[in-house]
DNA sequence: CGTCCTATTGAACAGATTCAATTACCGTGG
DNA sequence: CCACGGTAATTGAATCTGTTCAATAGGACG
């Protein structure tokens, strides 16, 4: 697991830096002068490891702003099995719901700062600037191909696929200039996350590794070594 | 499979009739006056069964609104595994897409009947209509939800609550007062939406038939006689 | 009434799961 | 600095659900 440091990196006293960074999230559309109000409107908060921001069913009252850390999102079964619906990142909103109600847990993986709004303050920001509206529907429909990419992978694709377009999915997120990626979820998220056990997911990270495809390294950090051939393997061309 | 007979049904000369009588969709956001000149706007195509509107990959240049019969979207992996991530029904949009490119292939069931939008024109229509916009969104984040839904589905259960997740949504689409349910789909189709293949969910259906819970009827008519424990299967509870 | 396509059923097989045991790792405290 | 303890990851073996391949039955339609 990353250290719990990495988010006092950041300075505390300027909220949403992430936000002036990030190209991602549509904080981009925001003038200088929107944003430092923007800023004004959603205090920084800092929230450690594992702690959920809202429950499934929760009234969806508070939109969250990553700026650093991590967060997973998951529905439960009655009998407790568990889907991870996605991971989110700095630059990330979360909590932007269609109804009254969440439909899905938030949960942070490590320590993480994020701006937090009213909701019905976030939406009348944005309701009244047409940009960034535009920017917020670009973002869902951003999310409902992504959701729909997840449907083949959860669907058609077996261990050895799941695990490679996963990892590419963070390489394209959170990897860093020498291909390495420091994860911040454990093997059950995973698991939770492809549709598979934590076991299998292990078997498959040991398969990659004996297949020199990538490198385990201390500090749950997975470096690609050959990302060409986790691209075949992810697309299903080797099956 | 339902008959081709069932399209031609509609009167032809009334293109958008669905749309003034479905309050699922966006169009009943529209005035009268309004809904007049949408509906003058796209011309109403009448297709046969088992045809493609679009295919994956291919430019989004058109939009359409579903006014009777039915269609599935699917993606393929390279090696022709096939997920369906939905089927669409009277009343649904389609083509609305993120990108440049349509993200899917989009094949109509049976005989259906569609209004039919270039795409700049349908989104200048949209852009002039806060409402509409609105609505566009809130389908959208509607569309995300089910998604995430179906994730659950295909990462977490069994075939037979997938089975019973997805009679129970054709029921609230398409069933009938008698709790009737006309598959406009195949076991192929369903199986590639469910993440099976044709011979599991058959095996399903003949669980389901053998315990009393639904009864097949001619012409692929499902009747559910047993909602309330396709509820309970469907949720997971019973596992 | 025969043909074709789809659905159903059967039997062997495979991939992932489950349960169990071992190993590795990280933080803690001596 | 190193031993210790607890958690997570890995590995192993048996099992099981769903797949695959094959054969049969059913229905729509000419």
């Amino acid at each position: 697991m990353r250290s719990v440091l990495a988010a006092a990196e950041l300075p505390v006293d300027h909220p949403c830096a992430a936000c002036d960074i990030r190209l991602r999230t549509f904080c981009k559309t925001l003038t200088a002068e929107e944003l430092r109000r923007f800023k004004a409107d959603g205090p920084t908060v800092t929230v450690g490891a594992r702690q959920p921001l809202f429950h499934e069913g929760d009234p969806a009252e508070l939109v969250f702003n990553l700026i650093s850390g991590s967060a997973k999102l998951y529905k439960l079964l009655p009998d407790g099995r568990r889907q991870v619906t996605g991971f989110l990142f700095p630059g990330d909103f979360l909590g932007v719901a269609a109804g009254d109600e969440h439909a899905f847990t938030a949960e942070t993986l490590e320590a993480s700062e994020m701006c937090r709004f009213p909701r019905h303050r976030f939406e009348a920001f944005i309701e009244a600037r047409p940009p960034m509206k535009r920017e917020l529907y670009r973002m869902a429909m951003h999310e409902l191909a992504a959701a729909r990419q997840q449907m083949v992978l959860l669907g058609r694709k077996n261990a050895p696929e799941r695990l490679a377009s996963f990892l590419l999915l963070l390489l394209g997120r959170i990897g860093d200039a020498a291909d390495r990626i420091a994860l911040p979820m454990n093997r059950t998220d995973i698991a939770d996350y492809l549709g598979l056990t934590k076991e299998t997911v292990s078997r498959a990270f040991t398969a990659f590794k004996s297949a020199g495809t990538i490198r385990l390294l201390a500090g749950d950090v997975v470096e690609i070594l050959d990302g060409a051939r986790l691209e075949t393997i992810a697309s299903g061309a080797s099956h």
